[in-house]
This record gives structure tokens, sequence and C-alpha cells, in this order.
DNA sequence: TTAATAGGCAACTAAATGGTTGCCCGTCAA
DNA sequence: TTGACGGGCAACCATTTAGTTGCCTATTAA
């Protein structure tokens, strides 16, 4: 889980991703045209996200293909979403909890406000 | 972007994170105490957090407290969600005609080309 | 057969990251 | 009022990260 959410903290990354969501099973050479740095960085930054499983590759000849795996990212992200909407109902209850307490001295005037 | 992805990406801050799922708003103590480092350490893990827009603080006396801020997160992950559920629907139509390639002797009927 | 193309590997560097320690300040309670 | 407690700030350190360059291999095309 740490490998996939390391992948996405990096702009470039990111980049390729996008590239790939437009245009899927680029190579190696293609991918880099667009990103002003060399050859042998963005290789690096394929094998982060190989790693994180969210590109897999394809050797053609000499050519290595790149394909976009979204289901890692679908996986986790689908928790997260959960739990965090979670939480948001608790935040919520718990502000309206909190205006309640503050609001016991003068409750019956019904004001409320939040932090 | 980058901010939440980068905050996301670190163990430690994914447990803070955790830490208040279950019990919201606790101390910067408190954080601490689960954690094996040293307060400075976990400060900085928050500032990182709070950076993000994950966490938000609140000052009661000499006391730290943490809250949990979902939005900034499900606004990301629901944006990534939706690209990366297309993605998915593009991978399986690319499947699909992967593997109508493979098929190709025992199923004239069906078209087919290369990646 | 040879040159150009697509890519890999290893060594190196600068900057960011994650942690530490020491000292300081404000708040609270005895 | 004084000491303990909750926390901040800054300097420092080691490791990781993101990039570079130089050279090597394998495939393709002339």
């Amino acid at each position: 889980m740490s490998d996939v959410f390391k992948a996405m903290a990096d702009e470039t990354r990111r980049s390729l991703l996008d590239q790939l969501f437009d245009n899927n099973g680029q190579t190696l050479g293609q991918l880099t045209q667009s990103l002003d740095m060399s050859r042998q960085a963005v290789t690096k930054h394929l094998k982060i996200l190989e790693a994180a499983n969210l590109v897999s590759i394809h050797w053609q000849g000499r050519e290595k293909l790149h394909f976009l795996n979204p289901v890692p990212l679908a996986e986790i992200v689908h928790r997260w979403v959960g739990r965090f909407e979670e939480a948001q109902l608790d935040m919520l209850v718990e502000l309206k909890a909190q205006s309640e307490s503050k609001d016991q001295s003068e409750n019956r005037k019904k004001k409320q406000h939040g932090l």
C-alpha cells in the first residue's frame, strides 16, 4: 500500500500515468519525450510505478511498452474513501456535540457557531 | 494535490490518521505515545498533515488538539477513482481485444488488431 | 554487415526526508 | 510562586530520492 501512495506522491509519475491514460501502451522513448529529463530518470520513475503495480510492461522486439494497471489504486482508494466518509459523519456528529456543549449556558436561544 | 499524496505516502502519517479515525481531537502527547519516536518527530509529521489540510488543530490552554479533515482526500480520491475507473474500462476493452486476438484460430468471425 | 535505434546498468551528486538532541516558552496546579 | 507539564524552535545527522553521465547490449533497417 505504501508503494502505491509513494508512487502517486511524485508529480512526474502522476504525469506519466496521465500520459498512459491518454494513450496506453507507450514506449519508454515516447514517455520520455514529453518530460524534459533524461531517459534514465524516466526509467527509474517507471520502475517505481511497476513496483507499485500501477504500470505493467510488455516487450515487443526492442521496444518496451507500458500499460496502466488501475486495479491497485482503485482498491486502495475505495478503501480510503470509505474510511474518510465514515470519519466525515463522525466529524459532523462531533461538531454538533461541541456546539451543543458550548451552548449549554444559553441553550434556549439556539444560537450555534463552529470552531 | 501533491501535498495530499505526499502526506499519505508515509506509514507514520497514515498511522496518525488512523489514530484520529479511532479517536478524533487528540493532543500531540497522546498521538506520540503510540508511536515509538520523539515528540518532535511527531510534530513534524503533523505539520505535513496540516499543510496538506488533512488535519486541523485547535488550541485549548496549553494543549493542541488535532482533528481529522476528510475533505481534501475525499475530493482527490473521488477524482482519481473516476479517472481510474475509466481506464479500467479501457483496459477491459483492451484485454478483450487481446484475448480475441489469441483466440483467432478458433474464432474466425471476430476481427482483431494488435496493441 | 554495419549504423542507428531502444533501452539497461552503474557510479555519482544534490536536495529532500525522517529522525535526533538541547534548550526555551507558556500554562496549570500544589 | 514555583515546579511540572505540553509544546515550539533550531541545529544537526543519516538515508532516501531524483536526477545526471558514461558506457554497454540487443534489435532493426539500410
